[in-house]
DNA sequence: CTGTTAGCGCTTTCAG
DNA sequence: CTGAAAGCGCTAACAG
């Protein structure tokens, strides 16, 4: 029933071979005869096999790009960079390189995030891009290198893309390169932004334990506390929870409970921090007349809230897209496999000086 | 290199044949072998080869959802929902039903529309979810047309979500179900809040001309001022823009210039309606006090902004994880193939009625 | 520059 | 319930 490349061929007048040659413009091929093909291929309306072709290449168009959470614009912008330079056609006006640069939805789940791993690599992707930070259970880092393993060694190009090299400091799985962001000195900066306003007591809505992100931002928020000479135990003034904007709120009530002498709540990003703004005018407390808040992340939405939060700008647009780039071969990969993006603290309308 | 079926079909001593029956679950196969099976499975580490499977089978695992921006939490919640739907494993512990659901950005373009629906083809999709507004542009509604038929023909699921079958109110196109929303009503809903309030001068920023959803929700604007009996030139009070925040702020001021006389600004969408209001801001005027801003979608934000949003709910996860089950099959199509799904009026602290 | 010839790895009748 | 065999539609040497 659907035209097939033989079809094509039949109707050009020239080999299965010649049609291939023309569609993938890999090969020389005379300019009457691409012509004749092209139009051949317009007449009938004839699209490629991608399985076919793919099972006789060895080698799929397919792209995947993984996500933790789709609704969240962090990732979203992530994801829309790196894919628009994917989906990009190659630069001379070649009729390949267009790949379908797709994206996949774990939602925060280590299992889901293998299951898609499996299925790219059943798929036999081209590439993958991994964004958001990584889960730091042994268990499950030994899995994801195993997998990885596997999907390079399958010809599959893995890139990181705000996610920490696996596991942090041990082997390594086989990846074409990480590309992560500052989150342990975003952490530091802002803190000492903090800090240099006069506060002292500090509560921090942190993200879900054992993530990479969650665990270099706090770092970092701790260590500008102890460079400021605050050594007091943290823990009481630290809550984990998911980075919603629901945990956020639930997550100052209680920090507010264990210390109403707190100046400041820092959140684990910009989202979490709505969250914390919401249940202090809840509890008729003014920011920052009363209380100080600071997120992370800087999206877009972070200077329209009110007051405008002060936060931590990522380059999640360009990092995105230089993913996508090495992803595609098109550009270089950074020394060591490993780049780094600066983290830009943002000092807005929700943070001030103390209220003695 | 890679192991294959008939790798392990050796290693369990049966032959490929009940190697790709047990895979597959939809043959009868006995216990014992079963097992034998997918013990070989296991120790080989071996996973499927997707394309070859596909060109056998003739059909794919392979979902797309397109999205026009996947920046947007509009979509993200969408694309999200059905994502999951699509992605969950059929109800009986079987082994196939597993989709690789994946979602494609447009970026909003046309042509990569149809780019992303031709590359969707070649992959022989088993379905397409297409989310969001769609262009009004008759070449392009032809385009789409001609593209769904052929993927129809092909097997493709085609389902809509939040967009209206195409052509509006024409031959149609063979699609196997619409989810739309109730954007009209909505809109009317709003405006009718607004002048209930005791507003009379509105300004209404548009999204992008030529898209449904703008249209509708800028007729039910319409329609409730001609209801309230407001009957002077429209056109006037209204602007066109992309769904960005920079287009809300632009689009304010510009508006504002036009009429200085405003007491109310709709906006197309919360995005846009968050730069309406930093453009107000910036120009000193209070919300609601000096003017009343209204968005549209209630995405996560709205509530968080200052003041908080009032808007229109629409149920985005719902009608994804709809459109995600209607096009794995696991729902009822509605009656006619079209389902709308309402629109509620929340109404918040950034409208008020208007300062004498 | 173009045609011929083998498969790629899997599914699926069709027989047992 | 299981095996044998015939392709699915395309690409990639290899000749010409």
């Amino acid at each position: 029933m659907t035209v097939t490349l033989a079809d094509v061929a039949a109707r050009a007048r020239v080999s299965p071979a010649t049609v291939s040659r023309v569609l993938n413009g890999n090969y020389p091929v005379a300019a009457a005869t691409r012509e004749r093909v092209l139009r051949a291929v317009a007449e009938m309306d004839y699209v490629l096999n991608g399985p076919a072709s793919a099972l006789a290449a060895a080698t799929s168009d397919l792209v995947g790009i993984l996500v933790n959470d789709i609704a969240d614009p962090f990732f979203g912008i992530m994801a829309g960079a790196a894919q628009s330079e994917i989906g990009r056609p190659e630069g001379s006006g070649r009729a390949g390189g267009a790949k379908l640069a797709v994206v996949c939805n774990t939602g925060g789940s280590p299992e889901r995030e293998l299951t898609y791993l499996t299925l790219l690599q059943r798929q036999r992707a081209a590439a993958v891009v991994i964004t958001g930070g990584a889960l730091e259970d042994p268990a499950h880092i030994a899995a994801m290198t195993a997998k990885l393993t596997r999907l390079a060694q399958a010809g599959t190009t893995v890139v990181l893309c705000g996610r920490p090299p696996l596991p942090a400091g041990g082997p390594g799985a086989p990846i074409e390169a990480a590309i992560t962001f500052d989150n342990r000195g975003g952490g530091r900066r802002l803190t000492e932004h903090l800090l240099a306003l006069g506060h002292r007591r500090i509560g921090y809505v942190a993200g879900p334990p054992e993530r990479t992100t969650t665990r270099h931002r706090l770092e970092g928020h701790r260590a500008a506390l102890r460079a400021a000479g605050i050594t007091e135990d943290q823990d009481r003034l630290t809550r984990h929870g998911p980075y919603t904007r629901r945990s956020g709120h639930e997550a100052t009530l209680e920090l507010l409970r264990r210390d109403p002498g707190l100046t400041a709540v820092v959140a684990a990003n910009d989202t979490v921090a709505l969250g914390a703004c919401a249940a202090l005018r809840e509890l008729g407390l003014r920011i920052p007349g009363d209380i100080s808040v600071a997120g992370f992340d800087d999206l877009p939405f972070a200077v329209d809230v009110g007051p405008a939060l002060t936060t931590v700008r990522l380059p999640l647009a360009e990092a995105g897209a230089r993913a996508g780039r090495i992803a595609m071969g098109r550009e270089a990969v950074p020394p060591g496999g490993l780049a780094t993006m600066g983290a830009t603290l943002l000092a807005r309308a929700s943070t001030a000086a103390p209220h003695d």
